[in-house]
DNA sequence: CAATTACCTACTATGTCAATAGGTTTTTGC
DNA sequence: GCAAAAACCTATTGACATAGTAGGTAATTG
């Protein structure tokens, strides 16, 4: 399941991609628009400055802008950012997880299918079919 | 994210298929060969028979046998017993939840679209596949 | 009647989610 | 230089879900 965080994230990214042109956006009214706790979003924005999803400037005049065009980023990478991952199962969630039983599960082959369709399915949505 | 609870009840339903004519197969065995805590099963399993996916028959000779034919089984249907919903949003799990932003939510549009890859996904596969 | 098995209720440790609180630092305009 | 505005940072919290465990009762068969 999709989580606030990630929702949160892509809702942001629209706003400031519907303000592309504004210069620097302060959170203040991106939260009061998109109707989130600014101080909730605080810690989903840094996540995605620390990625250069976004770019954040301090200070009077300041606040956060796109780092790139709207449609040079995919949802996917959105979502990775802020959901850590968006594996299905565990058993996929880490490279180093190595499950014992790989070899002879049943199921994993339709995880892993699963799994691509996914990120196929979110790779292939740009930034920009959002708005 | 599935949940464990959904992927045993997966390989509890497979390990049965592959002993449908073995009659009532015991947990204890089951347990043992998919070296999950039988205790544990014993929860996903009652919700399997509660859900009538499953047979349950008390006492010596008993134990648990599929209610149908293994291709007569989607794993959405198995999935959707144990993990409640696969909703990919809080927005689309209960109809009732009914979100005052919905009419200007830009991102609505794409998790209505993931919800119904995602279940036509698991509709498509049949237990029988699985085996 | 003893063994076996499902069935049932309750509890618990751990972790994650969704925030909130209260600061510090950076930058600009006056 | 100073006040305002903004990002940036650390820590904490309440609620809930997950992944079990513990200890029993009821049913069925040989």
């Amino acid at each position: 399941m999709i989580s606030t965080k990630g929702r949160y994230a892509l809702r942001v990214m629209i706003d400031l991609a519907k303000r592309e042109t504004d210069g620097f956006v302060p959170l203040k009214e991106i939260a009061e628009r998109q109707e989130i706790s600014k101080k909730y979003l605080e810690i989903i924005v840094r996540e995605l400055v620390g990625a250069s999803l976004l770019v954040g400037v301090s200070g009077k005049g300041g606040g956060y802008r796109l780092a790139r065009k709207p449609e040079e980023y995919t949802v996917l990478e959105i979502l990775e950012v802020t959901e850590g991952t968006l594996a299905a199962v565990a058993c996929l969630a880490s490279d180093d997880y190595n499950c014992p039983r790989a070899e002879k599960c049943e199921t994993l082959p339709m995880w892993r299918e699963y799994d691509e369709m996914i990120r196929g399915f979110f790779k292939g949505k740009k930034l920009s079919d959002l708005l």
